[in-house]
Order: structure tokens, then sequence, then C-alpha cells
DNA sequence: GCGCAAGCGTACATTTGCGTACCGTTTGCC
DNA sequence: GGCAAACGGTACGCAAATGTACGCTTGCGC
């Protein structure tokens, strides 16, 4: 099997790798594209090759908002790997692109079969724990610019690209702030010369300012995950 | 071995408690003692039967706000059972009690030896995912006085207690708010007759009120918790 | 029993973000 | 080539929360 542009699949031992492989089916993910819903069962987990997936939380008042996304690095149905069969979470296809599915049964058999298939996806599961609660953090203590610059910032990493395409309003929902919001916000980024932003395209200009731009609020999730997986950490931050 | 007043421990089977038994060890925890650093190995985790531990993110600016709380319902740690030996969190003694602390070297060696062991506390990490991104939640669409509903209830889930001693200014940091902003925000509850405060002690007065106070942003954690250890559910909802 | 510090109440000016609304511009589609 | 929808820019009044500062009470240590 030629090695996934998943990087985590493609971190996994090789007798692990083998133990997926037969169960791997290529899939194109569209934007808003339902992955999960809450409280229903997961089918299959995903394994982005490109595209950007968001993890939503919600409350039963209606409001949502982001607490992860997930790109080429990671894997979506965590709770699978945690041993439940669903999670309380809206899952999405937020920048469209390809990715490997995974029958949930068969994962949680391989699982079973290999525990250190399951040591190195719980891994995954505890980076991903860090980066809610630093999106937890940067929902308290941050202004949308410094959230925003945070957002390009790992989009950026999770696609392998410079360039996002995305619309105001869909970052204003992830966000969970007014839309004007973000134009203005965007606006100001744009003035540092830290991005530059055309329909439905962001692009950055400048990645250390942006990191600057981002006020501390970037950094802590993806220093975790290079800690943990040494080999794909290049990659990701490229 | 007594079942421990500790929820998680009391609902292992009868040999996964017994494996732990032997090691675990009382301890008596304060305010503000700090039971794990960031980026620091840890040592030993704990299993809380009275009191509150937090689970604190923090930026590189030094930037702090309150991920998730722990009490009797659960165990610090998390990161031992996903299998890495350090987390990028804070964790420290909230509300003073007691509880049993376990070597991280025996929980990995009970891990190893029980999958069932394994199984039941990955699925209390699931659930305490669910809080951090319920957290992320509302500090991005709820307002202070929301919050501050959805944290004293939680507390007193925890603590098994409609009593709650913090003072203002605790509350202020682990909310990441301005001191005087809790203050009104406790005197809005007072008003609206769901809670009584006097200096360093909240209690519940109303509790149905205090979750419609709350908004929404009470109750998806907990009925997950439910759901996933039900024979804990009615204590941990008392 | 006095003093001091912790805890709490309050005030004011300021900033940030919100809700809403309207309008120009681009884009895709027929 | 024309039209509708999606997207983005801007404006206005308003609410929420902030930073800062001052002062009163309560309780504890000496």
């Amino acid at each position: 099997m030629p090695p996934s542009q998943n990087l985590l699949l493609a971190s996994l031992s090789a007798p692990d790798r083998a133990l997926l492989a037969p169960h791997l089916v290529p899939l194109t993910l569209s934007i808003r594209q339902s992955l999960e819903k809450p409280e229903q069962t997961i089918e299959d987990v995903y394994f982005p090759e490109s595209g950007i997936v968001s993890i939503v939380a919600q409350s039963p008042k209606g409001d949502e908002i982001e607490a992860g996304i997930v790109g080429r690095e990671g894997m979506t149905g965590l709770a699978i790997v945690m041993g439940n069969h669903q999670s309380p979470h809206q899952c999405y296809g937020q920048v469209g692109g390809e990715g490997l599915s995974l029958n949930a049964n068969r994962l949680r058999a391989a699982i079973a079969a290999s525990p250190s298939l399951h040591r190195h996806m719980l891994l995954f599961a505890q980076v991903f724990m860090t980066q809610i609660s630093q999106t937890a953090l940067a929902n308290g203590r941050s202004n949308i610019t410094e959230r925003l610059a945070r957002w390009i910032l790992m989009a950026s990493d999770r696609l392998g690209s410079n360039e996002v395409n995305l619309t105001h309003e869909f970052l204003a929902v992830m966000l969970g702030v007014r839309r004007p919001g973000v134009t203005i916000a965007l606006h100001l980024l744009e003035e540092q010369e830290t991005i530059s932003a055309a329909r439905g395209v962001i692009s950055i200009v400048d990645r250390r300012k942006l990191e600057a731009a981002s006020r501390g609020s970037y950094g802590v999730t993806e220093a975790h995950y290079a800690r943990l997986f040494p080999t794909d950490a290049p990659a990701a931050a490229a």
C-alpha cells in the first residue's frame, strides 16, 4: 500500500497500516457534508488527505461553536477510539477534499487486535483534547482578530497550504461571532500585511507576523502534536 | 476494600477495583495545591472523594482559563490513560477535600493488565472531552451570568452538595472574567432566587431555576456521563 | 481589642462586539 | 447576456464586559 497523504495513517507502523489498508475506502468530502451527528451511532470514521473537517459543539438551546478542526494530520470518530459509539458533537466538511473512510466495526476490530494501533490513535486523541481546551481558552480570552489569526494558521497547517477557501459567513459561524466582525478582523490582519483576502480566499502573506497577531492563541496544540508525532511535524508545519 | 466515595472507582468491576486497591493512597487536597504542571511528567493520578480539582489551559502569553473540573465522579491524570506521561494543562485543588492517589506507573501496569479497566477510564476521558468542548461553547456564546450558573451547577454535582465555598476572585480567574463581573452576576442570580451568596459561600436555593438561568450551557456533559455510567448518575445528580 | 488583610460592593469611562439593515459587487447559471 | 443569489463592505445605536479605582465589612492573628 502506498503511504497515504494522511499523516496519522502514514505514521503507523507497517503492520498496523496493513491491518487497516484493506478496509480503507476513498471518499470525496464536500463542504457541509455531515460525517457525524450528535447522539447518533458513528458508522464510519474518516482520515482526511486534503480539506478540513469541523468538530462542532452544540447546546440544547441550539447554539453552536467549533471545538476543533481535523485535517490530514488526524482522523474523525475519536469516540470509537475511546470505546464509545457516538459523541455529542457534530462533524462536517469545512473545506472540501479527499480522504479515506473506514467502517467503525473494522476499526474496533483492528484496535482490539493491535494495542499499538490503539495507542497511536489515543495519542492523537490527547492532542485533539489539547486543541479543544485551547479553543476554550481562545474563546474566553482572545478577541476576534486573534482568534481569526489562530484559525487561519491552524487551517493552513492542516491543509498543507497557504491558501484557505472560506467565506466570512462560515468563519463567523465557526468562531461564534458576528459576520461583519470577521470582515473587520480580516481587514485588520490585511493592514498588518499578515494575510491577503479576496472573495472566498484567504492567503497567508507573512506567517511569522500572523503568529504574532494571534498573540499566543496559536502554538500549544501544534507543539504538543510535534512532540508526539515527530516525523509528521515538519510536514504539518510546512 | 470498602467501595470508595469516588464514583469512578466505585463503578469499576470487582476485579478491576482489586487491581488498584492495594496502591491507592489517601490524600488530603488543599486549595491551590498543584497536582500536575504543564509539560511535566505526571507522577500520580488522583481520585477525588470530596472537593474539586480544576484543569486549566494556558497560553504562552500567560493567559489562563479553566477547561474543566473534576470531582468525585472522575479522576485526574487522563494523559496517563491516553498513553502519554504529561499534558499541557495545569491541575490544582479548587475546593479542598479528600481523595485517593495512585502512582502513574501502577496505573499504567493496571491498564496494561486489564483492558476493561482501560475501557472504563477511556469512557470517562470521553465525557471529560465533552466537558471541555461545552466549556469552549459557553466561553464563546454565553454571558457571565449563564456561565456562572453553569459553574455552580457543575460544582454542586461534583461535590454532592448544594453549598460551594469559593471567593469571587477565584471564580473570576476560572471563568476568565473580571472580578466585579462575578459580583454582579451573583447578584442577578440572587435576585432570581436561584442561589444565595454569603462571604465565600454560594448555596443553591432553586436548582431548577438555576438550570434555566444557565440557558442551555449546563446539561450536555452530565447527560453524557449519565448515559455511560448509569449507576452513578443518581448520585452525581443528587 | 486592635489592626490588617481578604473579601466584597460600587462607580465611571471606555472598549469590544452585537443586531440589524442596506447596498454594491462578483459569480454562476440559464 | 441577463438575472438571481451569494458574498462582502459599511453604518448606527446599543448592550456587555473591561480596566481601574476606592471604600466598606468581616474575620483572623497578635
